[in-house]
DNA sequence: TACAATAAATCACATGGTGTAAATTAGTTT
DNA sequence: AAACTAATTTACACCATGTGATTTATTGTA
């Protein structure tokens, strides 16, 4: 049965989500995902193909499942952030130099999720991640130096510098990340800056 | 044969290539991409599945096909500028509204796949395109206002404002269009200029 | 208009992946 | 040690793929 409701705490499914998770890795740096398949998949795990359905529906269930993982761990860099004495607007950046650090510390898995132009559930999720907390973001500062001042529509703001942060992440990541994640952050802040600043 | 080099004037080709496109337009409508197959499509395309491969290698190879056409469409409404008496500025912003228009004209075929979560090779193309016009863009601005003086890696500043407008443009042709091409070819202007002339 | 060329249809076949069922083995928890 | 449950094994029906060989239909042209 599939049963995500349970703490699992049995060690064999653990051992093979994660088996599943390394091959699906594994072959995604060497094969399309149209190539990709659940036989390929449980053979590589060294898992029974029947195991496989065990735990995933098919091959969309299971990218859901890992991307649903990954935005949990994006959560719990940010959650995991202090609440000091700085500002709002600091944090903010402190939480995306993080986020930075966290891809960068699992390159491999993210190279191929967030990175490959074949599995775009991933670049979705971070896509819808990053409309929330800007969306926050642009509430709190409704009241002073806000878009509306310069005639831009709040939602396209919010499309703008949401699909920005995502897709030079995503670029970061393809181009071997060039730069460390601290200088791509400050990168950011004066980039953002520069469009919420001067009205 | 699968011959692209000559001029296909041969209508039958002409016609069994449109009865694949709309079958593909039509079938992505109703169900994920997952689930297209070439049988479904030739069913769809009243043609035989044979056929299909007369034309096409494989699901991917017809993807890329397409998209070719999508580029090459592009580059017809941006070389259809008639070069009149406006700056170098200006006609980049008007070519951004002909590129809209375009988009709104034939709003059906792009909503599922510059719109679609599917078919990235859709968007990754219409990145690329961005990238090169940004590119060139910068290039002939180095001189006086670039990002430079704002301490902003050049390549940073291309994937920002790139992945910015290809971003926005799939927002807004996944959330129905609710502005013109002329409002939202406006707001874009607003954005970019807040980003490189406050220097 | 008739002919040569070629696109499309038809039929057929081997191959491989899918999803599920039933029974058995192996590992885990209490 | 017993109860539970994950994983394996084997089996089956179904569907999609890609290709080959042959025939039919449509097209551009001599």
């Amino acid at each position: 049965m599939i049963n995500n409701t349970k703490k699992h705490k049995d060690p064999r499914i653990l051992r093979t989500r994660l088996l599943i998770k390394e091959a699906f890795v594994d072959l995604l740096q060497e094969m399309d995902i149209e190539k990709m398949s659940v036989s390929r998949i449980a053979e590589r795990a060294t898992i029974s193909r029947v195991t496989f359905y065990l735990h995933y529906r098919d091959i969309p269930d299971m990218l859901e499942k890992i991307a649903d993982g990954m935005i949990e761990d994006f959560q719990g860099v940010i959650n995991s952030q202090p609440v000091n004495e700085s500002s709002t607007e600091d944090m903010d950046w402190l939480m995306l130099e993080r986020l930075l650090e966290h891809i960068a510390k699992h390159a491999t898995f993210y190279r191929v999720t967030l990175g490959s132009r074949k599995t775009p559930i991933f670049t979705e999720r971070l896509f819808n991640m990053l409309m929330e907390l800007i969306t926050e973001r642009l509430e709190d500062l409704e009241s002073d130096n806000n878009f509306y001042k310069a005639g831009i529509q709040k939602d396209i703001a919010i499309w703008y510098t949401s699909s920005a942060l995502m897709g030079t992440i995503v670029s970061w990541l393809r181009n071997e990340m060039p730069y460390t994640p601290h200088f791509l952050a400050k990168q950011f802040y004066l980039l953002v800056h520069n469009e919420d600043k001067n009205y």
